[in-house]
DNA sequence: ATCTTTATTAGTAATCATTCCTATTATTAT
DNA sequence: ATAATAATAGGAATGATTACTAATAAAGAT
């Protein structure tokens, strides 16, 4: 069973973990996943576990510091959250990019009136070809034009 | 190596299962996992293996006939693409409901421009409370205050 | 209609990200 | 400083998904 006390939690303590795992998503601009975490930490702290990183992440998660991106590729990967922005994940080498649009609160005014319900906000991703994989892309087709593949 | 051959197949069959499993989700609004869709079929198709709903829902998502919704809930569901909508997940139940907006293309040419990528399409999720989530935390919260909890 | 090719299947084992468990440690309030 | 307990390390367990393999069945060719 959920209770309140589950979802929001009331007292945190203040772990150099913790500091560090958020230190490593603020600084990083590659949506990093929890491994990538525990190996670029593992190196200074040496006994860190992968454990500690799982949990630090959800309840960095649950203070809303980061989020959790979810693609479809088995595994998350997590950003800090400094200004709200989009991202652009590339269908083909699987990069994500952040977009730098502003936030459209509007959008969740829109749905609020359609839907009634509380809408608190969106998540919003694009799906494509990045510049380095558009012109692999490019450089494919011709080569099966001239049967070279 | 990912090669051509593997990402654009060019031969598809069509099995009985492989209709089934489409069939599921294009009669289904409730977004089912594969599990889900598993256990439904199963009771009419006797021998039907949980692998073969998978490797189906990746072949359904490679021809584009699906979606698959990835909510950090540490498995997938499926959505058959029929008119493209958008999705509104409950923060409490999370339950999941389409959002009938029409599609905003001009987001993908706003973004275009700005990246200079090739923007294919892209997933609007929005999230917050729905109206049943809504009323159970205002009782909640109630209940809170007049220290019933 | 039969033959051939090979994509697909059922069944099971394996993988791998993530969570759970527990004795120990470290943070925070008093 | 002490007490209370949140958090940790390490390892085991879970659970969704994928991989493997011999047998089967689409779909085109004869």
């Amino acid at each position: 069973m959920i209770t309140n006390k589950d979802k929001d939690k009331d007292s945190y303590r203040n772990t150099k973990q913790r500091q560090k795992i958020l230190d490593v998503l603020v600084n990083s601009k590659s949506h990093p996943t929890a491994d990538w975490i525990y190996r670029k930490l593992k190196k200074k702290f040496r006994n860190l576990s992968l454990g500690t990183v799982y949990r630090n992440l959800r309840i960095l998660k649950e203070k809303g510091q980061i989020w959790e991106l979810n693609l479809g590729t088995g595994f998350s990967r997590f950003d800090a959250v400094s200004h709200s922005h989009y991202h652009f994940i590339c269908s083909s080498c699987q990069n994500i990019y952040d977009i730098k649009i502003p936030p459209m609160k509007e959008l969740d005014d829109r749905v609020m009136q359609i839907t009634g319900f509380r809408i608190l906000s969106h998540r919003l991703v694009f799906f494509g070809l990045c510049d380095l994989c558009k012109l692999k892309k490019k450089k494919n087709n011709r080569n099966i034009r001239n049967n070279k593949v």
